[in-house]
DNA sequence: ATAATGAATGACACGATGTCATAAAAAGAA
DNA sequence: TTCTTTTTATGACATCGTGTCATTCATTAT
């Protein structure tokens, strides 16, 4: 988390660093972003950068956290709506794809999306959250369909896997929207009904 | 590619270049691995290793060909030999398994796949390549259980990212090995019947 | 008015990178 | 062998980014 010293700045200086830092993290992936960049941006010293913030890291997360706590709690209203799990990474989708028509939003996204690593986790947040959110959508979830706990997390998983690759594909045919949902539909359809299901006449 | 300068070299020294360099892309993944570590580690100065490299990608991209080039040959005669696209990711996964029973190669493989991007696929090699991969696939793929060739590519998609979760899982608990790979296939049973099978009794 | 606390600043030490001029070695020609 | 040419080896150097810290400046409390 930024200091108390960086969160008692006023808003317009905030917002000066805020959207330097958007800049440099939409530029390149947190690894490669640079420091002096955003400092050169914002027009703040060296020295103030690093009472403000840990480092990049701390700065990086602030901001993402900023623009998915609504995004969070949305989701978890839904799935409390009914307990599905399908429809709630379909509603995630839609939810991401509509805050990303603004492009400096979808612009971001696609840099964060784009340098997700094998375990990150969409709505992307520090890996120690990931647990905290499986275990509110365990606590919710549907379980009526699966014989265990253990079934119901695999099937997260690739809910999880699949859904982050879509978004990403998404972003990279932005003009092919409607048909790019329509793949993700169907691939949602593959795990509830399977790809053999028409050889067996279900 | 190493330049011929650097292939020109006593198979000695080539080795002891590689090994510290494998080292080094265990210890962190490939953007934070640092040159001097593997300069300091081979004995060479830091002038040969830019003789020698390109940069580290050329190095890390040269390891991995090196170690992937049987693998890839194995996967692609799997598939030709029936055309089953699953069975041919089952395979995958077991022979990259079947190589990681050594430690050096397991731990080189667990921060590689760990530290993979969102469209970065396996077996591990630069992206320009993946549509090769692809291409390959769709030649020799048994399409007859697919409408057409979106959903054949929509299928490999998916069994694709769920099989680089999986071996990221399998390495994280590599002493369940059994576990997991009892896990893994039920993921891509889902895939083929589908999560909600039993509700119809197919 | 003075002390005390909080905030701002930029010089500095450190470590990493890629280049380049020069030295050394090897290969080829005479 | 001796001289020339080509290939390889080397490490000092310029550049850039990072995180720290002693010092200065501002604000608030006494």
């Amino acid at each position: 988390m930024p200091t108390q010293t960086f969160l008692n700045l006023s808003e317009e200086k905030k917002q000066k660093i805020l959207t330097a830092a958007r800049k440099e993290f939409t530029r390149v992936p947190l690894q490669e972003a640079s420091i002096n960049n955003i400092i050169k941006e914002a027009q703040i010293p060296r020295g103030s950068f690093y009472q403000y913030f840990e480092g990049k890291e701390d700065l990086f997360y602030y901001i993402l956290k900023e623009r998915n706590e609504k995004l969070v709690k949305l989701i978890e209203k839904k799935l409390k709506e009914n307990g599905d799990i399908f429809e709630m990474f379909l509603y995630f989708y839609d939810k991401l794809i509509e805050i990303s028509e603004n492009k400096e939003n979808r612009e971001l996204y696609k840099t964060v999306i784009t340098n997700l690593k094998t375990n990150d986790f969409i709505p992307f947040e520090r890996n120690d959250k990931k647990s905290e959110f499986n275990e509110y959508i365990l606590k919710y979830a549907d379980t009526s369909k699966f014989e265990n706990k253990e079934d119901l997390l695999l099937v997260i998983n690739m809910l999880h896997v699949i859904t982050k690759l879509s978004i990403f594909q998404t972003f990279n045919s932005i003009d092919e929207k409607k048909e790019m949902r329509k793949k993700y539909i169907k691939q949602i359809e593959y795990i509830k009904y399977g790809v053999i299901r028409k050889e067996k006449e279900c």
